[in-house]
RNA sequence: AGGGGAGUCGCCAAGUGGUAAGGCACCGGAUUUUGAUUCCGGCAUUCGUAGGUUCGAUCCCUACCUCCCCUG
């Protein structure tokens, strides 16, 4: 009988190294499989160059077979379309979790199965649960590094066919895994921020798409501040690049009004402004098929790495609101809201208000 | 024009004869598959200018410059 056959997304990163490096001792056939979503001309930030040499030599040492694909084109337009058209509507996109969704668990995933793949897996920190005929998506064992949040728009017949071998570990584990294995990217650097962008400053990249676009910076009272370069440069609760200096406490941006390009924002990290104890999310996406319980109580995360925050949630045909025990800071629309049940992540939205 | 007050880092702002606090902004780093938050570090050999007194001045004196307020 045939070895069960996975492919495995190898970004040139340790987690993925070491999840091909796991799913070979556990019996697979593994194939690895170096993605390239982005395309630049001027690519000087752009590292995909080293990171598909890394994961050239990890598949090597693996000896496992190893093949690239292009799926810039369909990044280009299920993915960063949205991200565009979200900033210059005034929200902050969160690219990644459409990119798992629409890339790396769907045009990846079908290229896999074209390749004859029973199963395909990714380094991501996450769990997936069979219970009975159903797949729950459960949060990595690492808490400090739990990626569930970026996953919660996966569907059954997406998390059915996907493996997270890192899931079971920490951080600090796959490390040693990594480096006992030899594997040349055990003391890689974890990679950061918005893959397409790289390490290039934010503001510089997007101005390519989206121009400048100078206006007033207000307090809510109406009094003018400073001068803002573009609504789309800027997100809730941000401090960092509003350059106004002088009396008092620090300045946090709290909404923007796209119709009068003004930018409002506040002084100190504890305004009132900047706290709200509901959101209303719309587009929303449940691991399961169906939605969670309308009035349940659930722990939800408005955005990536901040702590679950008790809520009631409440059905309607726009979407969903939370209500949460206590007020939560800088929620953000475009964003999303994950609701869990204790360790299980049951999908989300994207935050309308 | 006369009277009063003030000039300390980009912005606020302590200090006051013993050799420049702090906050904001900014820069760098840590954390982070969303450049938010948070955290750590850096950031005036110099106190409007020029003289003087003093062992020593941002702090005292003099002149000048600038700004503000009041009176006209």
């Amino acid at each position: 009988m045939a070895k069960p056959r996975v492919v495995v997304g190898l970004s040139g990163g340790v987690d993925s190294s070491v999840s091909a490096l796991l799913l070979k001792e556990q019996g697979f056939e593994v194939i690895g499989l170096f993605m390239k979503n982005w395309e630049d001309e001027q690519d000087e930030y752009c590292s995909a160059r080293d990171d598909l040499v890394d994961a050239v030599s990890v598949a090597d040492l693996l000896d496992i077979e190893m093949e690239a694909v292009n799926f810039s084109a369909e990044y280009r337009e299920r993915v960063f379309q949205n991200f565009l058209s979200e900033y210059q509507a005034g929200r902050t996109p969160n690219p990644d979790v459409l990119c798992n969704s629409e890339i790396k668990f769907k045009a990846f995933l079908e290229h896999a199965m074209a390749l004859g793949a029973d199963k395909i897996a990714t380094g991501h920190y996450a769990r997936v649960r069979q219970t009975g005929p159903q797949f729950e998506l459960l949060r990595g064992k690492d808490p400090s590094k739990d990626q569930s949040y970026f996953l919660y728009r996966l569907n059954q017949a997406q998390l059915s066919r996907t493996l997270f071998p890192v899931g079971e570990l920490r951080k600090t584990e796959v490390r040693e895994l990594a480096r006992r294995a030899g594997l040349p990217t055990a003391e890689k650097k974890d990679s950061t921020g918005i893959c397409f962008i790289g390490e290039r400053p934010f503001r510089e990249f997007l101005q390519r798409y989206l121009p400048i676009a100078p206006g007033p910076m207000m307090t809510p009272e109406g009094r003018v501040v400073g001068q803002h370069q573009g609504l789309m440069y800027y997100t809730i609760g941000q401090r960092q690049g509003l350059g106004i200096g002088g009396p008092g406490d620090a300045w946090f941006v709290v909404g923007k009004n796209m119709d009068s390009n003004v930018l409002t924002v506040v002084q100190g990290h504890e305004h009132p402004a900047l706290q709200k104890s509901w959101l209303s999310a719309s587009q929303l996406s449940w691991v399961s098929g169906t939605h969670p319980n309308d009035g349940g109580r659930y722990g939800a995360k408005n955005r990536y790495r901040q702590q679950d925050a008790a809520c009631t949630l409440t059905l309607d045909d726009e979407g969903m609101t939370l209500h949460f025990d206590a007020p939560q800071w800088a929620i953000t629309p475009g964003q999303s809201a994950v609701l869990y049940d204790g360790e299980v992540c049951l999908g989300g939205g994207i935050i309308t208000i």
